[in-house]
DNA sequence: ACAGGCATGATACGGATGTACCAGGAGTCG
DNA sequence: CGACTCCTGGTACATCCGTATCATGCCTGT
């Protein structure tokens, strides 16, 4: 066993016991040794790959980050419309099922994590957002440009309502507010009134 | 000094030294020791008002609470149409000055703390949402009622939505994405697009 | 076959945290 | 006047954390 044990997949194995252990009982919880014990290797294991705290946590956010990208890509699937991408997109993100419950409830507690500790994280994790949001922008025009939304609404805008209300609905989610359920139908509720039928002979 | 010290007043000013050490350096910095020296009184005395750390947690959250329900009267002042209602509600929420930073990042510490703590918080912030959201909600119809609205709107659903959207502007703004003004720029954008009765005039 | 280096295990160290304990001062009421 | 109760201070204790240190095994190249 001990036997080239593929330094990546090692680090793969641990990193992921971290968001294991943030997933299920937050972020503070994973300590060191707590990673070590639910990776199943020894402490010095962990120190070993991670030389620090700060590189596993960031290694671990930057698997996540993949993890939901990977989500979105599989909930998009073979979707071209504009509308059907859009829904996809903003849907994959929203706590619906387990694994997503998981994936926004861990990038929560870095979210936290990151307002603690405001320099840690340069744009390991910043970028995202706003390339999300470009592309979300680009759909949108897309969308109107075939006449799914009318013309005149700011694409910009509208991208970026959409990603902070279902950023907004996530938290309400995990907070118990509501379920999954009732969040993605505020959702589509606000979807179909963005992909209104428009009225023959122009707009409302 | 030692003179009956009003009980109420001292633990107003270390619950408050708490939420001063939340809002700068996070939730996780607040240790007892550190709001004792923030408050300028000794660690006993910290102990002694507040029994336990959850107790003094608990009870600088409500003060929390309070805060930012006053200031969201504050903002609304003296508007009775429901669109300045509404308008002034959300603006309020949004970190755009000094004050609503502070609010909202202290109640995104908090909410990461619940988060990693599902029980210790029964509804002693859970109801507060709810509640908001109906009051938005009712305004909302006011407006549909008195014509600045589509009566076909849902309001409820436009309520949680716009909420939802605000929250995840605050989000965006506290992690720095976007500055506030840009925020409050997403938030008018929306407000205008829902209130039109059918005029599209020029727009500011 | 042997040496060198990568990989792993056990444990120690310094610091921080929440809480508990002990001791004393001040005001009040008998 | 004396005792009792409410406050306050200082400090100790157990625990957990991240990291460092020492020692040892196994694989590989020659």
């Amino acid at each position: 066993m001990t036997t080239k044990p593929d330094h990546e997949e090692r680090r793969r194995q641990i990193a992921e016991a971290l968001l294991r252990i943030a997933a299920t009982d937050g972020l503070k919880s994973a300590s060191m040794r707590a990673v070590a014990t639910e990776a199943g290797v020894s402490l010095r294991l962990v120190q070993y790959y991670f030389t620090t705290k700060e590189g596993l946590l960031l290694d671990a956010f930057a698997r996540l980050g993949t993890q939901l990208q990977a989500r979105m890509q599989r909930w998009i699937g073979d979707a071209r419309a504009p509308r059907e991408v859009v829904t996809a997109i903003l849907s994959s993100i929203l706590p619906t099922d387990e694994e997503s419950r998981r994936i926004t409830r861990t990038y929560t507690a870095y979210y936290a994590l990151v307002l603690d500790d405001p320099e840690v994280m340069g744009r390991t994790g910043a970028g995202q957002p706003d390339l999300l949001e470009g592309f979300l922008a680009r759909q949108l025009r897309a969308a109107q440009e075939s006449g799914g939304i009318d013309r005149e609404r700011d694409a910009g805008m509208t991208a970026a309502g959409l990603l902070a209300m279902v950023n907004g609905l996530g938290s309400s989610v995990l907070g118990g507010q509501r379920d999954g359920r009732a969040a993605l139908a505020v959702l589509t509720h606000h979807l179909d009134e963005l992909f209104r039928p428009s009225a023959p002979g122009g707009r409302l």
